[in-house]
DNA sequence: CTGAAAGCGCTTACAG
DNA sequence: CTGAAAGCGCTTACAG
């Protein structure tokens, strides 16, 4: 904060006018001679005149600040949501608007802290990403602040939620798996633990039920425990020939395990993983998976909340962004002909 | 922003006192009996009261809130800056800080334009995460706002930089290869392109010539062109035992194409990084790696940027974190003992 | 087209 | 110990 600044006042007195005619001339409202308004731009241009947004957020009762929350057990995992927020964050401040990050503790959650010391007078609105437990949403709802999540959905049908289609892009992906001749194909994935696993989990449901290829219990391979984290999981006895994992860490740690194990992804068995995130580029052989599009979504959810905002715009409910397929190499024919 | 909300005079209406009472009440100054304090807070927490810090904000002319500052092209190369801002998030939190994140584009650097529409009423203080060009430093600097450089300095002394233990770290890594019996070490890193490159490359040499191992201009290998992005590089004709890396992902890369190339790391090659990033540990093998330490630099950041704007704390110079190593698998004893 | 007045919610002197 | 007054910098009615 500059210690002695500009203000409106002081450009009021250097051309005599009032403050009143300064401001709005600088933010170009009606009511300014046109001479008069360029010589007020000017002058404050050449004394170094900078808004001061604070008094007019007081003023206001408006922020154009976002507050973005990103659960602490989802920030360390892979770099998905530190790149949505910072696209987010752009979208933003192309639409005027600032952003203040909080990563919530996991005892945070627990104990339903709502980050209200920074929030409550600072954010215009709240963005979500990744999914929160139900009672910290109840509990956000709370608060009469707009609020948006990303990447997840719970059953209330008020609220907004920009995902993926993780149900249809799995979906397809597990039937570009079966057109490679597998039919033993487990997938990975604790369907409970969010939504958007048990979304992914239910297109590979579909395919599987499609093309007739029975459901084995030994197929569907729980990949986290209670609290959501990452655990090491026994591999079924009877090998699949391909994998559907719910994301590319999984993936990833899953090849190489596999690899480890003596076996050659994509030759001896197949992995698709979904998001398109770094595992996916690093892994060794790359990994054929799901782009989600965060580029978009970013964009959708900038837009969903802005809209809240400032049209008091009514909530859209669950919109759905399309993903697209990035064929790599961890997906191969089977040759497992015989089966 | 929540609509109709509680505001001190709410509460001395309430209480039949003046909310100056109340202010100082609340924020627990002198001059209110402890009765009255008592019945103040108490009111305060049942009617649901929550400062309003933006008033507060312009009244003290401090918004208890931090600008974060990372260029665009090193937020999407690995996730350091983005472990490093959540961390500093998280201390600044605790200190009763927010913190604003800009991602600063390619383009602004060049053009040298600072986001100050949205900063310069907005931050008490900026931190900027990762070299920026001098220019820029020098338009920052024209600001009166406090500002903290993390994770490199230039030859300006007046001003603050946290930094890991560059030199010595890559020195103590150095040495511990040759202890392996390597002879041919080289390194791989532009050392132009940052501080901290050029640090460590000084380390190494700083090494080599106490082990009396003559330096060789084929073993300096430029991994980055004039813009700071990573290039394809030719390897030496004459292969190195061993390269030590100026960061994980430029070691990570390098072992995909040894292992590519039909060469074994470490049994043939030995390979070393910097940062203990996700790279690091993605990577077969693990890279052996030094830790940066990045929670402590977060920490001290922190502190600086706050002790600057509270205290009026004076310009620190240049403070060093050390960092520790973390021996993996990627450096093994050399088999070249015929060299 | 221009401006005097009021007020956003708070805190800092200062007076009682 | 308590409170009336002033003011942070802006914008929104309203009046001229």
């Amino acid at each position: 904060m500059a210690k002695k600044s500009i203000t409106m006042q002081d450009i009021a007195d250097r051309l005599n006018v009032s403050k009143v005619t300064v401001s709005k001339a600088l933010s170009d409202r009606e009511g300014v001679g046109e001479v008069l308004k360029k010589q007020i731009v000017e002058a404050a241009e050449s004394m170094g005149y900078h808004l001061n947004s604070t008094a007019r957020s007081l003023r206001l009762g408006r922020s154009r600040n976002i507050g973005v929350i990103i659960p602490k057990r989802f920030s360390w995992e892979s770099n998905y949501y530190s790149d949505l927020y910072q696209k987010i964050s752009l979208h933003l401040s192309r639409k005027g608007y600032s952003s203040t990050l909080h990563i919530l503790e996991d005892e945070d959650e627990r104990s339903l802290v709502i980050p209200l010391e920074h929030f409550e007078y600072k954010v215009d609105g709240l963005l979500v990403l990744g999914q929160i437990s139900r009672e910290y949403i109840e509990k956000i709802r709370t608060t009469d602040t707009p609020v948006v999540f990303t990447d997840f959905y719970d059953e209330h049908r008020d609220v907004d939620s920009i995902i993926t289609d993780n149900f249809y892009e799995s979906y397809n992906m597990t039937n570009f798996i079966i057109s490679k001749n597998h039919k033993k194909i487990a997938f990975v994935g604790s369907v409970c633990a969010t939504s958007s696993i048990m979304d992914r989990y239910l297109g590979y449901v579909k395919s599987l039920m499609e093309h007739a290829i029975p459901m084995r219990a030994d197929y569907l391979i729980e990949d986290r425990d209670a609290a959501g984290r990452l655990i090491e999981y026994p591999l079924p006895q009877d090998m699949p020939t391909a994998f559907v994992c719910n994301c590319d860490l999984v993936a990833f740690n899953l090849i190489q395990r596999l690899v480890k194990g003596g076996l050659s992804v994509p030759r001896d068995v197949s992995v698709s993983g979904f998001d398109n995130d770094m595992h996916s580029k690093l892994c060794t052989p790359p990994i054929t998976t799901v782009d989600s599009n965060s580029e978009e979504m970013a964009r959708v959810a900038t837009e969903v909340i802005i809209n809240r905002i400032e049209n008091d715009g009514g909530v859209l409910g669950r919109i759905v962004v399309k993903g697209h397929h990035v064929i790599k190499e961890s997906v191969a024919e089977s040759q497992a002909y015989f089966d």
